[in-house]
DNA sequence: TTGACGATTAGCT
DNA sequence: GCTAATCGTCAAC
C-alpha cells in the first residue's frame, strides 16, 4: 500500500502540488480515483479563485490548514471538490477535475447508473458524484489518520498503460488553460493552470469559460 | 431583502 | 452545437 500524502506535500505552492496530483489515488466511500486531471487556484492572486474576493463563509476551508478538503456546490445541483495547497492562510487549492476509477468499480456503477466506465469520474461534478463527496465533506482535514478520504502515492507500476506507454506512475503532464473559468476581466483563464496526463482517456473535455455578455441598458428586450 | 451569477452536466436539435 | 435545470453565495440596495 502506498503511503499517504503528507502536509509538507501540500504546504509547498500550488503549482507545485498540482502537477504533483497527478497519478495520485483518492479514495472515499468505497471508490478509489486516480487523478488524471486537476486545476490549480491560487487564491489571493487568482481572478477565477473562489478567495480572490478574500475570506467568506464559503471560503474559509480555504484559508485553513493545507491538506483540508474544500466542497462547494455550484449551478444549483453540483458539488466539486478541491485540496488546500500552500501555507495556512494562502487560500490556494486544487480542483479535482477528473479520474479514473481503480478500485470499487462496483460500488461507482451503482452510485452513477447508466454512465460508462470512462466517465464515472471525468469531470469535477461527476468525481465529487462517484467519490460521494458533497457539503458534508466540506473542511475535513484529509491528512488527519481517521478521515475518511484518503490520498496517496501513484502506486509505480499499475499504470493503465493506456496511452501506450510503459510510464512513471505520472506519464505524461500536460499543461493549459484551465476550464470554464471567466472571472472579473476575463483573465483569469489566461493561466495554464489545468494539468493532465496525456493520452488519459479520462480527462475531461476542454470548453472555455462563457464570456459574460454585456448587460442590457434601459430597454427591456433587445433583439 | 433582492437579484445576478456560477471552477457543470445531461439532454436536446 | 445550444440550453435548461436549480440553488447557494455574495454584492448591492
Amino acid at each position: 500500500m502506498q503511503p499517504r500524502l503528507t502536509r509538507a506535500f501540500f504546504a509547498r505552492p500550488v503549482l507545485e502540488v498540482a502537477p504533483e496530483l497527478l497519478g495520485c489515488t483518492v479514495s472515499h466511500a468505497g471508490v478509489t480515483v486516480r487523478l488524471t486531471e486537476v486545476e490549480a487556484y491560487d487564491g489571493s492572486n487568482d481572478p477565477g479563485s473562489h478567495a480572490f474576493r478574500g475570506r467568506t463563509p464559503r471560503t474559509r476551508v480555504m484559508f485553513g490548514e493545507p491538506g483540508g478538503l474544500y466542497v462547494y456546490f455550484t449551478y444549483g445541483m453540483h458539488w466539486c471538490a478541491n485540496l488546500v495547497c500552500g501555507p495556512t492562510g494562502a487560500a490556494s487549492a486544487v480542483l479535482l477535475r477528473a479520474g479514473e476509477v481503480v478500485a470499487g468499480l462496483e460500488v461507482a456503477r451503482r452510485r452513477r447508473a447508466g454512465v460508462i466506465d470512462r466517465d464515472l469520474a471525468r469531470g469535477p461534478a461527476r468525481l465529487a458524484m462517484t467519490l460521494a463527496l458533497t457539503g458534508d465533506q466540506n473542511g475535513m482535514d484529509t491528512l488527519d489518520t481517521d478521515c475518511p478520504l484518503v490520498i496517496r502515492l501513484p502506486v509505480a507500476g499499475t499504470w493503465s498503460g493506456r496511452a501506450g506507454g510503459a510510464g512513471s506512475p505520472g506519464g505524461t503532464v500536460r499543461t493549459g488553460p484551465r476550464v470554464g473559468v471567466s472571472g472579473p476581466g476575463g483573465q483569469a483563464a489566461a493561466y495554464p493552470w489545468r494539468f493532465w496526463l496525456e493520452g488519459e482517456a479520462t480527462v475531461s473535455p476542454y470548453r472555455a469559460g462563457t464570456p459574460r455578455p454585456p448587460k442590457p441598458v434601459g430597454r427591456s428586450r433587445e433583439q
